[in-house]
DNA sequence: CATTTATCCTGTAAGC
DNA sequence: TGCTTACAGGATAAAT
């Protein structure tokens, strides 16, 4: 589940377990997860032993690591979590975990940090210049708390489309960050039906969808994010272990058929984009515009 | 052009 | 008990 408020979790873990320490060694134990460091697993161990880590950034659902190094090297080590991804921060006499693809040691021969991930769609590579924002998000939109996040602009786009607003949501070159359960959650608390054609919100609508999608967001990196599920392999877990509490926050995320928190009515559920898609067609009516307040 | 779908993977849970 | 099917946090190339 990691979305804007996992990953954001996930990165401030990482800033206070992994910054200002050397790596060590770099075992990569499946290919597949750094697909996309063409050089391929032995040079992306190479380009990272003996750099060290430095301030770790986020932009969207995407978070890098810079890392310090020769002079006038601007490299970053560049991670996404994809569906099931974690990076988790392990004594190196940890038992390897089921779906452990890479291993990062350290100098200091303390906490490995370690990258799981069941489905194998999340990645890690290496990008070349990426300190600041690496090349590779260049078709990524700020996300809503990125201080270059042009609002005028971001509304105008949300406009300028006909799909349904969930699915605008989910474009992360609309904007970044937000996923299946955020959208779900952020969509009822502005009291906006999913299928609504982006073209056919008001600017009081997309001025209150704002607000809720940052409260939403807001809320849940406070909460720790989201953990699902009873089975644990494919959970979300913040680098140290802990589980996320935003789940027991959901309003409509999960609930179908149950009560409405609001009205009581039933949370129906549908398809968006392939995605499931859960609402409350009495709090989010289908066509009428809402009342700003 | 904008928009939608099919696909990459493994695992769990539900239905028969 | 076993087998089959549907579904799961995301992103993107390919098709429409």
């Amino acid at each position: 589940m990691p979305e804007l408020p996992e990953v954001e979790v996930v990165r401030a873990g990482l800033a206070s377990s992994v910054a200002g320490r050397t790596i060590g060694a770099v075992h990569v134990l499946h290919p597949r997860p750094v697909r996309y460091h063409l050089s391929g697993p032995d040079a992306f161990a190479s380009d990272l032993v003996g750099r060290r880590v430095g301030v770790a950034r986020r932009r969207g659902k995407y978070l890098w690591l810079v890392l310090a190094g020769p002079a006038g090297d601007r490299s970053a080590l560049l991670l996404h979590l994809g569906m099931s991804g974690q990076l988790l921060v392990q004594p190196a006499d940890a038992p390897d975990e089921r779906h452990l693809h890479a291993r990062f040691d350290f100098a200091d021969d303390g906490p490995q940090l370690r990258f799981v991930d069941q489905r194998i769609f999340g990645g890690l590579w290496v990008s070349p210049q990426g300190a600041e924002t690496p090349a590779e998000l260049a078709h990524i939109a700020p996300d809503l708390f990125d201080p270059t996040l042009d609002n005028d602009q971001l509304v105008a786009r949300i406009r300028a489309r006909h799909s349904g607003i969930k699915r605008v949501l989910l474009d992360q070159g609309i904007v970044s960050g937000i996923g299946n359960i955020y959208a779900d959650e952020a969509l009822f608390q502005a009291g906006i039906h999913p299928q609504r054609p982006g073209d056919a919100l008001t600017l009081a609508d997309c001025s209150r969808l704002h607000s809720a999608i940052r409260q939403t967001l807001a809320t849940a990196i406070r909460e720790g994010g989201s953990t699902l599920g009873r089975s644990g392999i494919a959970n979300y877990r913040r680098p140290n272990g802990v589980t996320g509490h935003y789940q027991q926050r959901h309003q409509v995320y999960g609930r179908t058929g149950k009560p409405c928190l609001v009205c009581g009515g039933p949370i129906h559920r549908v398809q968006v984009a392939q995605r499931s898609t859960h609402f409350c067609p009495h709090c989010q009516p289908d066509s009428r515009v809402i009342p700003s307040d």
